[in-house]
Order: structure tokens, then sequence, then C-alpha cells
RNA sequence: CUGCUAGGUUCGUCG
């Protein structure tokens, strides 16, 4: 029972969900840690829904039970469905604190998060550095360090957690200073740094970095690959992305979206049909290209043929016809979306209102917001 | 009695 548990993990691990749903079904004295497993493969790529009809299907559940739905619900940054588990959940842990508290980090509701932490029971090293991150993710640099100086004793990703703090708020010398007297450096920190100088572009930095470093991953390479086509410099992103050895899918669509940025239309469909596995990343940067040269009806061409769409690829076509005047259009992308049952963001909202603002249906525009904030609990974008 | 659940980095839309 444990080795088979064990496939199913590994084979969601490496993108196998189905065959990891298959040996599940097949396998024989299922206990409620392989149906755990099993709901933690969903999870992890967010198939929400299957967590929770596997989860309402389960004869028996335990504490990870509970807590993998809590997670699944908090990943989506849905803190009310994720709050009622949690409420109705018979047992409940630090775990199951710090799952819902991550809720937040998408919310961006830090207030309402600095009192769910305030109210946990018990508070570990990992509840502490989810609420760390939450203060960092929005801007407040000096709470996150008064929480990291509370800590008694750190790990690398609370270290790390830290330094990018620091980097995402400005602060590039300050996190580099932190890398360099990290106790157990570790290749992901590094990272961090890198993506702070790239971000900046201080691409001098980011390489003599990236020389220093005795282990590198793909995280890395796709980084410096970004950072070259930022600044144009297309031909060392190519040079560095042809020496990668392993590539993943994330380095092709980086090196897909850099061609796109710097205008080599030609290249990115060469690149196109290279990709090993195309995702909807990789479809999206494609709509992308066309969008750019106002190719609107090849953008949606390619948008119909993309096996599977999300709210990024839908809100890039939405938006390219709200800019155009099509403000009837886009209100009918919308519902499409709705009734295909995606779930609009505040980028959907502002196509919309977008596109009625410039066809002067402003009457339509007031009303929408009023619906937006009703059916989708939106708010006008900031 | 290291099977299943919570924390840090790179790619696409809007910013």
């Amino acid at each position: 029972s444990v080795s088979w548990n064990t496939m199913i993990t590994a084979y969601a691990q490496n993108g196998y969900i189905y065959d990891a749903r298959i040996l599940f079904e097949r396998m024989p004295g299922k206990e409620v840690s392989s149906w755990n497993a099993m709901l933690a493969a969903y999870a992890q790529i967010f198939y929400t829904n299957e967590v929770k009809d596997l989860f309402d299907r389960m004869p028996h559940r335990n504490l990870i039970s509970w807590n993998t739905l809590i997670g699944a619900y908090a990943d989506r940054g849905d803190f009310e469905a994720a709050k009622v588990v949690f409420e109705s959940a018979a047992v409940r842990d630090v775990v199951s604190w710090t799952a819902i508290l991550k809720a937040f980090v998408h919310t961006r509701e830090v207030e309402q998060a600095k009192e769910l932490f305030d109210r946990m029971p018990e508070k570990n090293l990992v509840s502490y550095t989810t609420m760390l991150v939450i203060f960092a993710k929005n801007g407040c640099l000096d709470r996150a360090k008064g929480l990291f100086d509370r800590i008694p004793q750190y790990d690398s990703i609370s270290w790390g957690a830290m330094i990018e703090a620091y980097s995402e708020n400005g602060f590039v010398t300050v996190a580099r200073e932190m890398l360099d007297r990290m106790p157990h450096q570790d290749v992901l920190a590094v990272n961090i740094v890198i993506a702070a100088y790239v971000h900046a572009g201080h691409m001098e930095e980011a390489k003599s970095l990236f020389d220093l470093m005795k282990e590198r991953d793909s995280t890395t390479l796709n980084a410096m690959v970004y950072g070259y086509a930022q600044l144009g410099h297309i031909d060392l992103s190519r040079h560095l992305f042809d020496s990668h050895p392993d590539k993943d899918t994330t380095s092709w669509n980086t090196m897909l979206a850099a061609c796109c940025r710097c205008w080599l239309f030609e290249e990115m469909v060469e690149i196109f049909w290279r990709i090993p596995e195309r995702n909807v990343v990789s479809w999206t940067v494609a709509i992308q290209s066309h969008v750019l040269r106002n190719q609107l009806r090849l953008a949606k061409a390619v948008f119909e043929r993309m096996p599977e769409q999300d709210v990024v690829s839908w809100n890039a076509l939405l938006h390219a016809f709200a800019r155009e005047e099509n403000g009837n259009f886009s209100m009918n992308l919308f519902r499409e979306m709705v009734v295909e049952g995606f779930k609009p963001d505040e980028t959907t909202l502002l196509g919309v209102l977008v596109s009625c603002n410039h066809d002067g249906l402003l009457e339509r525009t007031k009303s929408s917001f009023s619906s937006f904030r009703s059916d989708f609990g939106l708010d006008c974008p900031r």
C-alpha cells in the first residue's frame, strides 16, 4: 500500500496525472493515505474541482485530507471556501492554519492575514515564513524584517524568503549582502538574487554572480535568457539557450517570449514548433505575437486552436479586441468565458471596462461595475 | 518507525 501511494505521487509529480488516477482506481484496498496521495496529486496542478469531488467520495478522512482540501482552495486565493472547510474540519493543526493563511498571498489582504496569524494557537517556522512572504509581497518590507528578526532558528527557505523580500522591494544590494552572509547557500537562493539583478537590468552583475555559481539549474539559465532579451541582446539569450543541456517547457517559453519581445516573429514560429511539450503559456505567447502586430483574427485563430485555455489566454485575447474598439466583441468574449467556466479576474474586468468605455457605453460600464462586484467578487482594478 | 498535507527563485495577459 505504501508503494502504491509512492507510485501515485511519483506519476503525478512527473506530470502523469492520468496514469496516477488509473493506478489509484485499480489499487486494491485503498487506505486513507492513498486517497490523500490522489488528492495531493490534483491539488498540485490546481485541479480544485477534482480535489473536492474526490474528497467528498472518501469513505474516511483524516487530518491530512482536510489540510489538502484547505490548501487547494487557499492556492487559488479562495479564502472563503478555505475557511468553510477549515471550520467544518473535525481536526486542525498548525498545517491547517498555515494552509489557510496562504490564501492571503493572493488576495493581498495583509491586515486580515496578520489577524489570522496572531490568532494561530501554534506557530512554527513555516507559518512565520508564510506571513513574512505576505508582508513582503505587499510592500511591507519593514514588517517582514520585523518578523524575520523574531525567528529563533532560520533555514534556507526562511532566509531565502527574506532575500526575496529585499529584492522585490528594490533593495538588491541588501539582498546580495544577505546572500553572501547565508549559512548554507543553495541554488535557489542564488537564483533569487540573479533574478533581482535581471529585473533591474543589471546583467553585468547577474553574469558575474552566474559565473561564480558552482551549481546551476534551469531557473538560473532561464532568468539570464530573459534578462538579455530584455536589453535587446537576443544573440546572448540565444547562445545561452542553445548551451542549455536540459531545457524544460519554461526554458522554451522563455526563449519564445524573448523573440516576441524583440519582434523576431519568424524565429518564434521555428521555436514554437520545436517545443517538445507546448503548454498554455507557449500558446499565449503565440497569441501575443499576433496581437503585437494587430493581427487580431490570427490571434483569435491561435486561441481557438490551442488545446486548452486559461484565464490569462482569455484575457490576452479580450484585451486585444478591447483596445481595438470592439466593445461588443469583448463583451461576448467575456460572456463566453464565463459560460466556459473560467473565473474572471481584475485584468478581465479592466478589459471589459476599457472596451465599454471607448465605445461610449458609459451606462453599461457603470452597470458592469456593480455586476462584477456581486457576481464575481471583483472590485475596481488598481 | 524519513509513505500522503502548509513556506523562498525563472516564462504568457493587465499593471
